[in-house]
DNA sequence: CTGTTAGCGCGTTCAG
DNA sequence: CTGAACGCGCTAACAG
């Protein structure tokens, strides 16, 4: 049977409150040689409060919900590393959840965490238009943190995210502001916020450098490394087949995110495409393979552990009622140039 | 202020009692209309039952704890995978816990896991060398199931192994039954299990073969990529430098996990040795990058998602009762060969 | 078939 | 400074 508090009260002849009080750590109600005295006990058996008890008096878990599309997922390790650092620092738990996107059981999971008592959730939703997993933790009060993506609403919700509009302008200019520059741009997901938003960059650049709209290309991925080799794989063969002599039907690639970068590094070299040389190639996220793969890729870095470190930092000040001065922190990216760039102005 | 079973059970004219009875699905004790009746309300409140209270009074939180070394090593994501997936089949939530191979935050977080309530966990651990951090488990009665290492102790544990003796054969067998092999095994910390067995394998393989134990030698990685650029690296520094027309001081390398197998890759490339040509390299895990350096690298593969899944599985078992036929459920490893072997049989 | 009752283990008033 | 008593929300015996 399990050692409970009422042991350690008879134990130490004194009563629950008192053991309750130099549990918590409460400054005051005991005097000092009786809390050496019960500290002592307490530690000799080893006694653990229970959570179910102690949460079902508080309501506090002392746990959070963290719900990604997928751990399997390159990007998501290291996100998932600073939030749980962050919080285990704090002494908070972590409940992993995997939703793969689906709006459903992203739903359901934030029903069970809150059933579980999570003191509150950091969600990196799979949708950017529909904020009705958000109703439910809303209409509890559970404090939640939207991470990475923006979930469009009436409400602008407490958040971390990349600044993927600048993210998009660095790229596009560095490749854009070249001479010539044919431009095959390979974005996710239409309905993901950051895909929105790297349009939005790319037209910045566009319009700053006087461009015809026609020098790029769009391609519509789903971030995998397939859709990216299979996109440029698809463009590359319709321009094999054309007449020959005739120019590639582009010399820049910018993708969404490395995945589909490196999909389109592997159809250039199937082409036999000099990358750069003939192609110059940048990706988004600056996941650990972008440094592996050969080439090395040149991508958009984005701070990826600090993201989840902070959103879980920003989830705690709300829990403790602490009413952050910003809404949301924006993280700056920026352009790491490897081995797929030509990397001229060094 | 949080809706309640007896609100339920006042607005349905009933007792708290039935009202739990419906809410449990208990097949008995409450009539087809009633029971309709109470599921409606049900539906229309959205009434969630607190976790803390059901726990309190159950016993069982329905969620599990894992604790992994590091989620941000691409080995485990696809592990953690296989257990998400099994545990949210069957209705569990998963805790995530990151030890760093840390003994004493291994023992914290079984601590931390216990308070929460969790009904069992499943632990890779960090050392084979020590089983404190199951006294704990044990105490209690809190059911756990070891994944992937073996925790050397009186008892045999529950758990999910890789035959990594096997898989230590099978590429070694492949390597050294070469005319003229000259192996370096690139092995991970001696104080793992895995590391063990898998000279056991090799040693299995060398007297099979009836070499001479001095056409293989031995470096000692840490399991990164660096260790193993840097080792092969020596190595063929030290080369380099001697006499000149020397053999290279080994044809094949067979490294304890692919990260090593990718950072002996880097060495060889950084010497311009030829891969598969002048020297053969063969790695462990099959991780997903593996299939993505150049040349794609051969690899002793094993089933991580389905070890992560089995294990949970196990555990569920385990916790309900049941006594699985066997204590230990151990996995084959298959030997995949890509590029960095020349693949002569084939 | 249904309601009543008694805990589950802890935090927290409120008296003393 | 300390203890007694109540309540958190739910389940599980036990009555009826």
């Amino acid at each position: 049977m399990k050692i409970t508090i009422s042991d350690i009260a008879k134990q130490a002849g004194v009563s629950k409150a008192t053991v309750s009080r130099v549990l918590n750590h409460h400054p005051e109600g005991v005097g000092a040689e009786k809390r050496a005295q019960i500290q002592a006990i307490l530690n000799e058996t080893g006694f653990q409060p229970s959570g179910f008890a102690r949460g079902l008096a508080t309501g506090k878990s002392h746990s959070i919900g963290l719900i990604i599309p997928n751990i399997t997922n390159p990007f998501y390790p290291l996100l998932v590393r600073g939030v749980e650092d962050a919080l285990n620092r704090a002494g908070y738990s972590l409940f992993l959840c995997n939703s793969d996107g689906d709006l459903v059981k992203e739903k359901d999971y934030v029903r069970v965490l809150m059933e579980k008592g999570v003191d509150g959730v950091i969600l990196n939703s799979a949708a950017s238009d529909c904020d009705c997993q958000l109703d439910l933790l809303e209409a509890q009060g559970v404090p939640y943190v939207t991470l990475d993506r923006i979930i469009e609403g009436q409400v602008l919700h407490y958040g971390v995210f990349l600044d993927n509009r600048e993210g998009a302008r660095l790229a596009t200019k560095y490749l854009l502001s070249q001479e010539g520059c044919r431009l095959a741009f390979l974005n996710g997901p239409a309905d993901h916020s950051q895909s929105k938003l790297r349009v939005a960059g790319l037209d910045d650049v566009v319009k700053e450098e006087g461009l015809p709209l026609s020098s790029v290309r769009f391609f519509q991925g789903d971030d995998s490394i397939q859709s990216g080799q299979l996109l440029i794989g698809e463009a590359l063969d319709t321009w094999k087949q054309g007449p020959d002599g005739i120019d590639l039907p582009f010399n820049a690639v910018f993708a969404g995110n490395d995945l589909m970068a490196i999909g389109a590094l592997r159809a250039l070299k199937l082409y036999n495409v000099k990358v750069p040389e003939e192609v110059q190639v940048i990706g988004f996220d600056d996941i650990e393979l972008a440094q592996l793969v050969e080439p090395a890729l040149s991508t958009v870095s984005q701070p990826t552990f600090e993201m989840g470190s902070r959103s879980a930092e920003l989830l705690l000040q709300l829990i403790n009622g602490k009413k952050p001065r910003t809404k949301t922190v924006t993280m700056k990216p920026t352009l790491v140039l490897r081995g797929t760039t030509k990397n001229l102005n060094n």
